[in-house]
DNA sequence: TGCAAATATGTAAGCGCTTACAAACATTAT
DNA sequence: ATAATGTTTGTAAGCGCTTACATATTTGCA
């Protein structure tokens, strides 16, 4: 069964080409002896093009395009201990906003020839530590994380592997785990006061479910905060927590909006929550902004071309994504970086949001 | 350097844990040695435990857990020459639609135990190709790929390495290749016949890129057969590709609406072009279904919650995510599937579309 | 021209697992 | 008791690469 060609003298391999069974992939053997080289010039050739002659180097690829060979990714982590993969556990993909980060991400990561290895956790602390395991134990080189609320032994995972990682989607600058993002609980403040500074008492709120989320956990505290700065609370106690969904802010609001005394202004914990909140308003003929505003967060694209547009809260999603992975490869590199960026939010004052009237 | 200390034969090992150099991560043979078996029965626990006694295999899971043990992936490929790693390439993460079904893919292969590798072709089949090699390279088990018009170059990559896959997003009974989706040519025909049926004759188009996209294809060709064989053309020739943005759906009408003679209906090869066009209607003041009508296509949430509501087709989005992990394991595992499955979409009518005015 | 230093290539030892095969042991039939 | 059979475990040969080290070749300089 073994194969006995393999005398390296014989003169031109051109004419010599292993005989492999059949049409079972070429290997790296096939190649050096159709470039008539030793495996580890080969290896050069793909890894470090320079440390070769041109004159071999142009063999070698001669043979690799003859023979269409593709370098076997297992054996190379193995032997190199790179993946050349990056990890990434996102709560979901089926969010426009984690989707953008994720799309900017990828192609950047491509072009530093790396490959992303994706998984979802649902917003579920324990399924993340799970998927953290699995992406680990595949041999990722680097981690992308959201946000920064976790258990420590996921931390731990990664570290006693010495893998690099890095939360996004937040910035907090007393972590002791390097992050891109911006401060959710700074914004979400400057939006409630900017609601009080132009009249609003009777503020409610639609947040994301808070629960193993500390983005949204930012975003309602920043707000009932601000509130609490001016002796505010949610007004009538109208805070809910709901998925994201257009529908879940909908029906959210509906009781709010029978009630006697209605909020004169909803902050949401996200643009979809916002659009439904909006929809809602629409459908049941109060005007917006004359008899409601309403805020949302994300500043995804649709929020400036419904009618009236959103006031939002704009992140850099692109950038995130960027950013992590010209992060994640410079520590792979062992090229310097901050291990802490801090991107900007922007209020985007549109059409949701006005004085409430004056009763 | 070597470590000597590997005599199975010592009585218990359980005071003679292997020394490792300081905190590296554990190897199968430090397992193996601190529950005294040898490194095939650990190897066993871990991949067939029912092949092993039950005393054994709570010895070396005991110590599985007080060594952290976690597997090395690449190895572990090597070695069993399968990754447990699916590929996918979409044409962009970016797009409610894909990210959706990219949702269910994932979820669903972690469920089977697989993870998913993830890359990005920009609709740019060169990109694809080349994308599809990278994959290829980093030894995924299988392939998911969007749409079918490809090189057929890009599909002998797979073949040659014997790698399943499975176009989805399409479904074309007379393809060589394996599918999952629904007939967009179809699909799209119905809706122009639908708008013929309720009187339309001006009828225009804004598709979506059709270069390297077949579902774009499918669909601008089937409102133009559709027509055809109604004697009707698209009217003055409105027909344009745009990128998938709301931005671009507002601007490509702009023309049309200004023109002597503007469509009575707009057809829009995606809902958020649809959405655009339905902003600018709304915004320039034309009256929507009376003075214009205007069809989507995915039924993505939102397009039910917008005023008009919008009239589109719906596609199961989710169900290609998860059946197309379904028949990739199913095929990984030798078990017999269907290779091709028909999804079907619906027309669902709703608020943007009525019979023209008579003038 | 000769010798040291620099550069180019080859040799072969792993990387950490899986698995074919061999060996040991347990079970049943003879 | 012995042989035949079935079951459990161990041994060791790879899987396809990379890379430290050894060797061969070239270059620079006295």
């Amino acid at each position: 069964m073994d194969k006995e060609n393999h005398s390296s003298d014989m003169e031109s391999g051109d004419c010599n080409r292993l005989q492999n069974d059949d049409n079972a992939a070429p290997r790296i053997k096939d190649v050096a002896f159709l470039a008539d080289v030793s495996t580890a010039t080969v290896s050069r050739v793909l890894n470090q093009p320079h440390s070769v002659t041109e004159t071999l180097r142009n063999r070698v690829l001669k043979a690799v395009g003859e023979l269409d060979y593709v370098p076997h990714g297992a054996a190379r982590a193995l032997a190199s201990r790179r993946s050349r993969t990056i990890g990434a556990i996102v709560p979901t993909i089926d969010n426009a906003i984690f989707a953008t980060s994720l799309q900017y991400l990828q192609a950047r990561l491509s072009g530093f020839g790396y490959t992303l290895l994706l998984a979802s956790s649902d917003y579920n602390l324990e399924r993340e530590h799970k998927e953290c395991q699995t992406l680990v134990e595949k041999g990722i080189d680097g981690m992308i994380l959201v946000g920064e609320a976790r258990g420590q032994q996921t931390y731990e995972v990664l570290v006693k592997k010495h893998i690099p990682y890095i939360n996004i989607w937040i910035y907090n600058p007393d972590s002791p785990h390097p992050c891109i993002g911006f401060d959710n609980y700074g914004a979400a403040y400057q939006l409630a006061e900017y609601l009080m500074d132009i009249g609003h008492r009777k503020i409610a709120m639609v947040a994301g479910i808070n629960e193993g989320n500390d983005r949204a956990v930012g975003r309602s505290t920043g707000i009932r905060d601000a509130l609490a700065s001016r002796n505010l609370k949610f007004h009538n106690g109208f805070y809910e927590e709901r998925p994201y969904s257009i529908e879940d802010g909908r029906n959210t609001v509906s009781a709010w909006l029978s009630h006697s005394s209605p909020p004169t202004a909803i902050a949401c914990g996200n643009d979809i929550l916002a659009l439904g909140v909006l929809f809602e308003c629409i459908s049941r003929k109060i005007r917006v902004p004359e008899d409601m505003s309403i805020t949302g967060f994300d500043g995804i694209e649709l929020s400036a071309h419904v009618t009236p547009a959103l006031t939002t809260v704009s992140i850099p999603s692109a950038q995130i994504g960027t950013l992590a992975a010209n992060y994640l490869v410079a520590r792979l590199e062992d090229k310097t970086t901050a291990s802490k960026t801090r991107l900007s939010s922007h209020l985007v004052i549109r059409d949701t949001t006005a004085p409430p009237r004056i009763d």
